[in-house]
DNA sequence: ATTATATTGTGTCAAAAAAATACAATAAAG
DNA sequence: CTTTATTGTATTTTTTTGACACAATATAAT
């Protein structure tokens, strides 16, 4: 939807090429500051948040559909998205037409979106969630011509969003916790160098729990999937931590093989 | 879809009724003779088999349509149904004009459904799958008139299914068994009382190997879920097993803990 | 009635994994 | 130098797992 110049004309020709009835959501976490992250589009005209969504062309894979969306929406490419839920009932289309998105001024006034295109934006969508892990530091989020805004807010004190985008995100927490428990996670989250602190940070917030650090070194250890660089001094006055890295040949392989622990 | 009587007819007009680009697959396990089944059915005039399966009413929340479905095409009731996955693929619809659907006689000869309809049928549709497992003896499937033959086959030999339905099979397969990993599971397969070896043999199916049995006593006992009954004299030249049933408040709140084991 | 046979319930024992704790090493501040 | 906070690793304890032993027992065979 980048592409589009003239939205009041072009927009409404370009929905014909999407499936009318299926949509894309994406939960994009991210970790920052020893906090877990989802990245957010805040409408133009509207101070109201939601996920970073679109449609899927008619001649295009629903997989496929998810990268571009995310692409076209918040400008990060290469994400390696997860699919892990589709949301159906009839109730989140019902917040389409009687909740905030018609009183979306974007809307209300059609400035930008002809009646048609409303109707059809406004019509029942079944959305299928995708999720991702990403480094913050290593994106650089553009909001697309539909938001004023692209950010990532954290995830403790997420605003309320658009339709039923808040109990997608809190499927997809459910969804990532429990992959934590068979596969590595962190490659993508984390900076290509850290400690083993920042590490134990990342499960933590995930796990929304305190792990016990020794015993976390270890496992992780053990798993030897970790490279060990020089030590990193910190400036505090302690002992500094060894910087690790992934080595993503004995990572991919791990993840292949699905080797499971728990915490 | 069990109502109709003039299919020629009152198909086209009922299709009206549902959303044109999304359906349903159902993967029903059963558990009988110790093996691992599932329920398919066979088209009329044609012989091929796929999964139970439908569309969704405009004003009909998805998981409610997996349930109707299933009782519309198989006649199966109070089925706890499980969403597993969402296949999105173009190339799915594409198997839908090039190969088996379209020579299917019921299509091809148009004797059942207008032409109307059959465009209407083979457009592209996003399927999204459901599980279940359920006690065979318990079910007595019915083909809907759409069908020849509603049966339990072997997983271990699946005939050749519609469109990519074996790969929707195989999803729903490596769904469960990571359910296995941190849900227990068996109430719905079994008969209300049955024996430790039969609970074994049902854990052995699903994952396909063998479980040693005196450990898998040990560990299924543990987790406190099993009432004892009295035992069961088999009539075989052996001391006989007891019976057990699953206690349903604590195996309830056993999976909303979501505790975890593996085999 | 006695013995044989297959299967069940339970116990044991060693190996492995996980949890809890201890402690020396160390970077910087006082 | 001493203190302080944190790190890397070792040690101990507890729990879990896998392998196997063995008595109990329902019936068949003798």
């Amino acid at each position: 939807m980048t592409k589009i110049q003239d939205p009041m004309l072009s927009f409404e020709e370009e929905l014909n090429m999407y499936l009318a009835g299926n949509s894309i959501d994406c939960v994009i976490f991210g970790y920052e500051h020893q906090e877990l992250k989802i990245l957010l589009l805040q409408w133009k005209h509207h101070p109201v948040w939601s996920l970073p969504g679109g449609f899927i062309r008619k001649d295009e894979d629903m997989n496929k559909a998810a990268n571009r969306v995310l692409i076209e929406r918040t400008g990060l490419k290469s994400v390696y998205l997860n699919q892990f839920r589709t949301f159906g009932s009839v109730a989140r289309s019902e917040l389409h037409k009687n909740a905030q998105f018609m009183r979306l001024d974007l809307f209300k006034k059609s400035e930008v979106f002809s009646a048609k295109t409303i109707a059809w934006l406004t019509k029942r969508f079944i959305t299928t969630g995708y999720f991702a892990l990403v480094d913050i530091e290593k994106t650089s989020p553009k909001p697309d011509f539909l938001s004023a805004k692209c950010e990532w807010k954290s995830l403790k004190d997420t605003p309320p969003l658009l339709l039923d985008h808040n109990d997608i995100v809190q499927k997809a927490l459910e969804h990532l916790r429990i992959r934590l428990n068979y596969l590595p996670i962190g490659a993508s989250l984390l900076p290509h160098k850290f400690t083993m602190q920042d590490l134990q940070k990342l499960y933590e917030a995930i796990l929304q729990k305190p792990l016990e650090r020794s015993n976390f070194q270890r496992k992780l250890l053990k798993l030897d999937f970790l490279n060990r660089h020089e030590k990193q001094m910190t400036g505090a006055a302690n002992k500094a931590p060894y910087l690790y890295s992934f080595d993503m040949i004995k990572y991919e392989k791990l993840i292949k093989q699905g080797i499971g622990f728990s915490f």
